[in-house]
DNA sequence: ATTTTTTTTAATCATTTGTTTAAATTATTT
DNA sequence: AAATAATTTAAACAAATGATTAAAAAAAAT
């Protein structure tokens, strides 16, 4: 009855129920999920995921901050980079994240749950979220709208505006197809084309506020 | 043993039981609710929610079905409403879904969640979202496209961004607070802000679009 | 080859959970 | 007031569920 300290063996069994616990609950979410769903789906014995994670709680965990990793990851790296200028990094940043959510579309939805669900939990583990309002991305934004090369615009409303415009149509993507009638690939297509589009759209709205300063 | 058909009866305990649960399925979703959790936030006997509502999944299709009518209702009217011009129209259905959504800040994760893992349930139930594609308010967007009189975008692009901005900051909401450091209270007064930005961003976005006609 | 350790399996446990039952209570009707 | 119907309650059931156990099988070490 050896039991054994997690890291050190077999990836084999270990990445099949991880593989599988990450399809599972990115796609239902933590109580929706049974055990024996994610024993089925990796085809292991129900008792190996007690045997490798403890509990499903701790499974949970493990998969919730990879995920929140890889969401992230993208943001944090562009928003610490210190070279280009804002423009270019807006670039940088949408395009990562389309490509992030065409490769993972469950992702965003997953992560915006747990927030949603555990607030306080959140920002514990991910020390990157308190940085990225003292990030140079954002302080460079604040100069630009205070040297009047950018418009006045309260931060909140900026960074909501970027990240919706990445973030929602993958949320909404049923929902939109549905309405639309757009098919999968079509579909798909488009949140390409988004690419080009929201780095010209978020300097559009940027300017639209000059109104406001320029009165 | 009598059993009683639906409707007829005392709203009191009936009520009170929808209520508990519109605010616990719609705060953690149908898997994480447990009947006792209901029945206790309710203060009501558990037997009582299967003497009213036969089963868990019943209430919560009745829950769900009035969830998606709030959020569904607000759209159709200003979709079909065939008075006015489309900035208005705008203005009305922004302004009307920031203050839903400032009363009901769960609703639309747990729709996008709803939609998002049953896609198909969706529309059945609600056919008012096949008409969105058809209605006045789209193909008044439509015809303004081909006059010229607005620049070509994909419909698909117009809806999601309208969408996007309009609902995705309540969805992340913590997410941005904590990100930004912003209060509460200074949250909600930068939601009730929007309602005058969004539509004149949106007018900002479509005209960014022109220069690729004109070009 | 033998021993030891690690991994896998089938069976079982203890709770939890959705639902039902039968009796008690309350309200309504006659 | 008596009878009937509707509502509420406490208790219990059956199935589901997360977790554990002890033994078997496989792999690694000696």
């Amino acid at each position: 009855m050896a039991k054994k300290i997690i890291e050190t063996k077999d990836p084999s069994t270990e990445e099949k129920i991880k593989s599988a616990a990450q399809l599972l609950f990115t796609k239902k979410g933590f109580a929706a999920v049974k055990t024996r769903d994610i024993a089925e789906a990796a085809g292991i014995n129900l008792a190996l995921l007690n045997y490798y994670f403890r509990s499903k709680e701790k499974l949970f965990n493990i998969i919730m901050e990879e995920s929140l990793l890889k969401f992230i990851k993208g943001v944090a790296d562009q928003f610490n980079n210190n070279t280009g200028d804002i423009a270019e990094k807006i670039e940088k940043l949408v395009s990562s994240y389309i490509d992030l959510f065409s490769r993972y579309p469950d992702l965003p939805l997953f992560i915006l749950n747990e927030i949603h669900q555990h607030p306080d939990k959140f920002p514990a583990k991910i020390e990157t979220v308190a940085g990225i309002a003292r990030s140079s991305f954002v302080k460079q934004i604040r100069d630009a709208m205070k040297s009047g090369s950018v418009p006045e615009l309260h931060i909140l409303h900026f960074i909501a505006n970027l990240m919706s415009l990445i973030i929602f149509p993958f949320i909404a993507s049923p929902m939109l197809m549905k309405i639309t009638g757009v098919s999968q690939k079509q579909y798909h297509e488009l949140m390409q084309e988004r690419k080009k589009m929201i780095p010209k759209w978020i300097k559009a709205i940027l300017k639209t506020n000059s109104k406001i300063k320029s009165r």
